[in-house]
DNA sequence: CGTTTCGTGGATACCCACGAAACGGTGCGGTATT
């Protein structure tokens, strides 16, 4: 099929009859267009605005092959099955562990067909040369990564395959590819881009601000307190809702609180058996539950309008992350809250999800390990040699590699440098530190949020790089702005000009390298440092000292 | 980093005080076992 000349009657056209969509929104034509003329495109969009319809669109106008990177087998089944419903849309299959090898072979077949189609798979099936050995037969056409921000929240050493994606890429000839997420900062959306290697990119994104969503916190200092105040609040709040928690047993035990409240309340962790997961999702969509009760395992694929709050009960690793939690909440636009209870002892516990005390020793012994094979080395045969957990061994390995002291595919690893282990290890413990540095700076912008006494509106989406200087009139540091000044509107935050360093400009700091201004106060900066994570930098010492080069 | 659980010593209180140790999130895939 033709990719240069095609109007967007024919998208819609296209759309009307292929896919049965009445219409389409601004972003997504540009991002189908930009991906027909030969661009990739990083797409910032919520759940439920349609970004499956981009790459599905785009898919069906290519024709050939499409591959769709998701994380969650179970949202790979509900895209497959939504795709089967339609009537001319393209064939689509999901391939991962659950399938037969004579089903794999039959989904394989199907794709292969002469119109093409679309294959669901998880990272962990392109890391095997077999699977990109077929997809290179076939000739794939569109690479989609689906929930992009997992490349960077999930790769290092969770599901590091997540990191080899850009290399996917790259084997399969750089097809034209779209990575889309429902949130991610600009650092955040650099490092996607940097990682999937992404060529000529086109920048989209929509419907980031919220109106419609109360924000407010609370602090407290006694754990007791809070969990009254948690209990009591999801009681009188309208529902459904969902209540976040920072662990599996807080799962439980909110949940048995609420039900002796009397209310429908389910425990959601990624503990529970698969189909206990499917049943609390089935019934949370179904309204049949007032409130899911969940660590940050539930949200994925959750396209629910009414949701009416998002209580969080304990901070989450990130502004990031709670910035797509609470994004859950009223889609139908109808006002919803968003409340969060916060004491600082609970970043204590996403602190130390966040660490990653290096060991060097044993980072000397891996690349030891590594360097003195003559074939490439696989973590499972580090992990016996050394007597070390598999998991330690992929999160050293993935340092090594980052350090760029060796480099690592699903064959083994193989030392790409002569150094001695010593400076090796040295290099990728500056690596682990840096990821760590990042990883608490991150979590300081949490607390930054929780403790701010400026409108919050206006400090998430100045993290998000969009700088707005007036007040929301929609969160509890306004309405208190609003009491204290007799007025019922808060007082307008004077617009920020006349500064040196714009936001999004691109500086250098003396000591911590480069960086990008993400927030500028009457005041204070706030950089993203490349290797530093998150600065709050005292504007007066910035031009005292001429700390800050523009770059 | 903070909270909960466990073990011990000292006490005789219908077990308490204290310190050490354990635990804490996100999912894929493939193999072994019913």
């Amino acid at each position: 099929m033709s990719t240069g000349n095609i109007s967007r009657d024919d998208l819609d056209r296209t759309a009307r009859e292929r896919f049965g969509w009445d219409g389409l929104q601004g972003g997504q034509i540009e991002a189908v267009e930009a991906l027909l003329g030969g661009r990739d495109v990083l797409a910032v969009m919520p759940t439920g605005y349609g970004k499956s319809a981009i790459y599905q669109l785009a898919a069906a106008l290519l024709g050939g092959v499409t591959v769709v990177v998701s994380p969650l087998i179970a949202l790979q089944a509900d895209q497959v099955a939504g795709l089967a419903e339609l009537p001319n849309a393209p064939a689509a299959v999901a391939i991962n562990s659950s399938l037969r090898a004579s089903a794999v072979e039959s989904a394989w077949e199907k794709v292969a067909g002469a119109d093409g189609g679309i294959v669901y798979l998880a990272p962990e099936q392109l890391a095997k040369d077999e699977t990109v050995d077929r997809l290179r037969g076939l000739g794939v056409t569109l690479f989609a990564v689906d929930e992009a921000h997992c490349v960077t929240a999930w790769g290092h050493d969770f599901r590091p395959d997540y990191l080899r994606l850009g290399d996917v890429i790259e084997r399969l000839g750089h097809p034209r590819t779209v990575a889309l997420t429902a949130t991610g900062s600009s650092p955040v959306r650099r490092d996607i881009a940097e990682r999937l290697h992404l060529r000529d990119v086109l920048e989209l994104t929509r419907g980031f601000d919220r109106p419609n969503l109360w924000l407010e916190v609370t602090r407290h200092v006694e754990e007791n307190a809070k969990e009254r105040a948690v209990i009591e609040q999801v009681v009188e709040l309208a529902k459904p809702g969902l209540l976040y928690v920072a662990t599996r047993r807080d799962t439980e035990r909110y949940a048995a609180a609420l039900a002796e409240k009397g209310l429908r309340a389910a425990a959601y962790h990624g503990g529970l058996r698969a189909a206990d997961r499917r049943a609390v999702h089935d019934d949370f969509t179904a309204d049949r539950v007032d409130v899911v009760v969940a660590t940050s395992a539930f949200g994925m694929g959750i396209d629910k309008p009414n949701v009416r709050f998002v209580v969080h009960a304990a901070v989450p690793e990130s502004v990031d992350e709670y910035y797509q939690e609470i994004g859950r909440a009223g889609r139908d636009g109808e006002p919803a809250a968003a409340k969060l209870h916060y004491r600082s002892e609970d970043l204590g516990l996403r602190k130390f999800f966040a660490s990653r005390t290096p060991d060097e020793e044993a980072l000397r012994r891996v690349y030891k390990a590594i360097a003195r094979a003559d074939k490439p080395v696989k973590a499972t045969e580090i992990s016996k040699e050394l007597e070390l957990s598999s998991r330690t061994v992929t999160s050293l390995v993935n340092a090594l590699a980052d350090a760029g002291m060796v480099k690592a595919d699903r064959r083994g690893s193989r030392a790409t440098t002569t150094a001695r282990a010593r400076k090796a290890a040295a290099a990728a413990v500056e690596v682990m530190e840096e990821r760590e540095r990042i990883e608490e700076s991150r979590l300081e912008m949490m607390r930054g949020y929780a403790e701010t006494t400026d409108c919050r509106r206006i400090f998430l989406l100045g993290y998000f790089g969009e700088q707005h200087s007036e007040a929301c009139g929609n969160c509890d540091v306004c309405r208190r702005s609003g009491e204290n000044a007799g007025e019922a509107s808060a007082e307008p935050v004077a617009a920020v000009t006349d500064v040196p360093f714009a936001p999004q400009s691109s500086v250098v700091h003396k000591e911590w390298g480069p960086g990008t201004v993400m927030r500028v106060e009457d005041d204070r900066l706030t950089v993203f440092f490349e290797h530093e994570g998150y600065k709050v930098l005292s504007l007066d010492l910035v031009t005292e000292n001429k700390l800050l080069q523009s770059a």
